[in-house]
DNA sequence: CGGCATTTTGACAATCGTCAATCAGTGTGG
DNA sequence: CCACACTGATTGACGATTGTCAAAATGCCG
């Protein structure tokens, strides 16, 4: 059940044997929920960390005027909210894009993991950090790119964090955004979205079919989007190339 | 020397006696940096952490294009890179926006630090975690304000992180960025920034005469960008409400 | 089949970018 | 003390990307 999120942890710190054990025998709620519901909201101060184990959820803020920007997007494997007892409260709301799997942790296993066990600690500090970094390339994304690049940008990101979670298959993933959702993301319109996603299949960079995209050459798409996956730190701390995330790229 | 950097700690974490005195006792190396200088680069792995003791800095990420981004503003007290032996490289560069005292911490007395000492490990986990927060407001403001609301929510929130370390007089605050760097940091062009200045000028909403920032009615301000200082997480944890960032806010 | 969310399209407007020139401020050296 | 150089600020004209509004088309699900 949680596979895919030691996985990713194994990426951010050497656990050992009884590490890996402990994360197993994590105890934890499993539950189903639909699609655009909240899982914490601003101001919250939530009993439980929530692990995706399936599915796609967000992180969000709303503005007055109804309008809504996206912050992150969760995959199965990410872990949302561990720290909000340092900081006390959340800042933004977390929810669901499609139906997911979602383990609930209680905040005190949590804190026992943590003081327990330090290579998950140092695993879940990575993966924070990593959300961090994650922050700052969207916000170059945001600054410093057209619309048809940052788009680009953000299909060669979801595609290398699916593809390192084994959800990519034969350069194709399940993608069940709607134009809204991307438009909240990207932080431009639906009409522009649809735009720039038609410029780009266009020009065969991706092919988009009944919520499935497929990234032909990834190489090219990464061209062009400028994208460098470094920042992800899917790598092992030790090696030093910038490219590898643990599989092979697809043709180039 | 390490003031603003300790005061700022005991916001984020309850620290004792014994905590401030270690803090105090730091061992590091103080150093004047000119203006535009790294202090750490892209793929860099640093020896050092570093404080900003005075002046201003930045992190930041260059285009191929030679474009810059900016993704955050490091005042005085903020500590930089403190985690990058967990992550392993730098992923963005750190640079001084003015000349600066910084202090060098090396990696081994951070390390003892957090190991040995709890709250201070807390306290600099939440300041990372302010960040990380910090990063999202701003994806916010560029993904949905309009130049001139963008702008003017920086400069609330600069006006409340200087505040927060007394570094706000009469409601008027050191200011030395240049329009570039403003432009850097907002993802727009120059003179859009020059246009935007003057229409908050125009608008009675600040003013900018050599080199200093003065914010008459901070609370027009703050409406205006639709701020909310919540996400500098700049209260106790305790305490509930929305507002107080540990001193009055001027006139309103 | 009907209802509803989502996608697509077109015309038009506005924000913001580009280019290029001028102006102002500051520091340096003769 | 002034000329000079340099950086930073300002301005204007124009163009391009992106937003707005509104309607139509498509696809999905009961």
């Amino acid at each position: 059940m949680l596979e895919p999120f030691i996985r990713k942890l194994e990426i951010g710190a050497d656990l050992s044997a009884d590490d890996r054990e402990t994360l197993k025998r994590l105890i934890c709620q499993v539950r189903p929920v639909g699609v655009a519901e909240d899982l914490v909201r601003e101001d919250d101060r939530p009993d439980n960390a929530h692990i995706v184990l399936s599915g796609l959820a967000c992180r969000y803020k709303m503005l007055a005027d109804g309008g809504r920007q996206i912050m992150a997007w969760l995959v199965p494997g990410d872990l949302c909210d561990m720290h909000v007892s340092i900081l006390g409260r959340m800042d933004h709301s977390i929810a669901t894009l499609v139906p997911c799997q979602i383990a609930y942790i209680p905040r005190n296993v949590i804190e026992e993991l943590t003081s327990k066990h330090p290579a998950i600690n140092r695993a879940l500090w990575w993966a924070s950090l990593v959300d961090e970094a994650t922050l700052r390339e969207w916000l170059v994304n945001m600054g410093r790119r057209t619309a048809d690049k940052q788009m680009a940008h953000l299909f060669c990101e979801i595609y290398v964090r699916l593809d390192s979670i084994g959800l990519v298959t034969e350069s194709s993933f399940s993608f069940p955004v709607t134009q809204v959702e991307l438009a909240d993301t990207l932080g431009i319109t639906t009409v522009h979205v649809n735009r720039m996603l038609h410029q780009l299949r266009d020009a065969g960079l991706m092919t988009l079919r009944g919520k499935r995209m497929t990234i032909q050459n990834f190489e090219r798409l990464r061209h062009f989007a400028e994208f460098n996956p470094n920042y992800l730190h899917l790598t092992k701390r030790q090696n030093g190339g910038g490219w590898a995330n643990g599989r092979e790229t697809p043709a180039s």
